[in-house]
DNA sequence: AAAACGTGGTA
DNA sequence: TTACCAAGTTT
């Protein structure tokens, strides 16, 4: 029977020495002067890094922080300038939730620092709200990410398949979850899973609980935890228009709730395959089609060049030298860098 | 409770 | 190229 109380110890001090060092980070035991996590920061940092991998959030991090080093300064921001930042990060939700959060921590003047008191703001879960207890506050909150699942999967040996398992996995989370530095315990159980426990090829050889594990025990950590299968994805298919007068071309803001929602697109209909054209365009033609995978479908976007005739009747132009690739969701760039090759030509 | 919701990297 | 995966939340 395994000893769970030697499992949180052995973790800190893997992660006294093994920590990773990232942006949004206090190292083990302290700041500089023993300061604690910035509850903006580390609520920022967990909100980008909601199925998202580190490496594509560092630099958004760092540029957000230095345009708002505050969540006063954040709250103060255009909706339109928060999301063109956001733009090419996905799960575009997270971003008018961000707003909205930051706004509400404002008024409230200041984060709550308790659990409960995270989850009730916008695009605060289960996961996220304890994540800033544990980091910023330092409560003995049970972290529960995907990495998490992982290892304490491996750790049980649970082989009830996800996301059936999730329910027994926090309550074995639960169990280990130290009184003495859960901050520090929540990072390293989710750098252990990033960096050793993988999905793959775990490095059980280096891994500092390679005693406490069931499942390497019994010789089926890298087949854990089990997984129910995925729907495959349906096809879509759709047309956008880039819709070009004079020098610039017609962009809108697509609808606040669902897919891109509140990102800057170009004019486009239901993907649905039954799209029709915008009215003002007299002539246009098909430069080509650009594919995309999103979550729950793939897509494959016709792409049409046309001149209005005269002013649009939505949307607004922006002048060609003022489209800011990197201000549109990734899907777009791709439309975008397909015209703009048309043009150039 | 199941489905919606992005994107880029890796095997 | 297909398939899976990454610090989940909302409805």
């Amino acid at each position: 029977m395994r000893d769970t109380k030697v499992i949180a110890p052995h973790l800190l001090d893997w992660y006294d020495r093994h920590a990773r060092v990232l942006p949004w980070r206090v190292p083990p035991g302290g700041g500089p002067n023993g300061g604690a996590a910035d509850p903006y920061r580390v609520w920022l940092s967990e909100v980008m890094l909601q199925q998202t991998t580190v490496a594509a959030v560092k630099a958004y991090f760092e540029r957000f922080t230095t345009l708002w080093p505050s969540v006063q300064d954040l709250a103060a921001a255009p909706d339109a300038q928060v999301m063109a930042e956001w733009a090419g990060l996905g799960y575009y939700a997270r971003a008018r939730n961000l707003l909205a959060c930051a706004r509400a921590v404002t008024a409230a003047g200041g984060f709550p620092d308790t659990r409960d008191g995270l989850r009730d703001l916008p695009g605060i879960g289960a996961y996220t709200s304890a994540a800033i207890a544990a980091i910023a506050y330092d409560a003995p909150e049970t972290v529960v990410d995907g990495n998490v699942e992982r290892v304490v999967a491996r750790l049980f040996a649970v082989e009830t398949p996800l996301p059936a398992a999730k329910p027994e996995l926090v309550v074995l989370a639960e169990t280990l979850t130290p009184r003495n530095r859960p901050g520090d315990y929540a990072q390293a159980m989710m750098d252990l899973g990033a960096t050793i426990c993988t999905p793959r090829n775990p490095a059980c050889g280096i891994c500092p609980l390679i005693d406490d594990c069931d499942a390497r025990a019994a010789g089926i950590a890298a087949s854990l935890p089990r997984k129910t299968p995925k729907a495959a994805k349906p096809d879509r298919s759709g047309i956008a228009w880039v819709a070009r007068h004079g020098d610039a071309v017609l962009f809108e803001e697509r609808p606040a709730k669902g897919l891109l929602g509140g990102t800057l697109a170009f004019p486009s209909a239901h993907w649905d395959g039954r799209d029709l054209p915008p009215p003002g365009i007299a002539a246009w033609r098909e430069i080509g089609h650009v594919r995309h995978v999103f979550t729950h479908f793939t897509l494959s976007l016709q792409v049409m060049l046309g001149d209005l005739d005269g002013p649009p009747t939505r949307g607004r132009l922006v002048p060609l030298r003022h489209i800011d690739r990197s201000s549109l969701p990734g899907l777009m760039r791709k439309v975008w860098d397909m015209a703009r090759a048309d043009i150039a030509a």
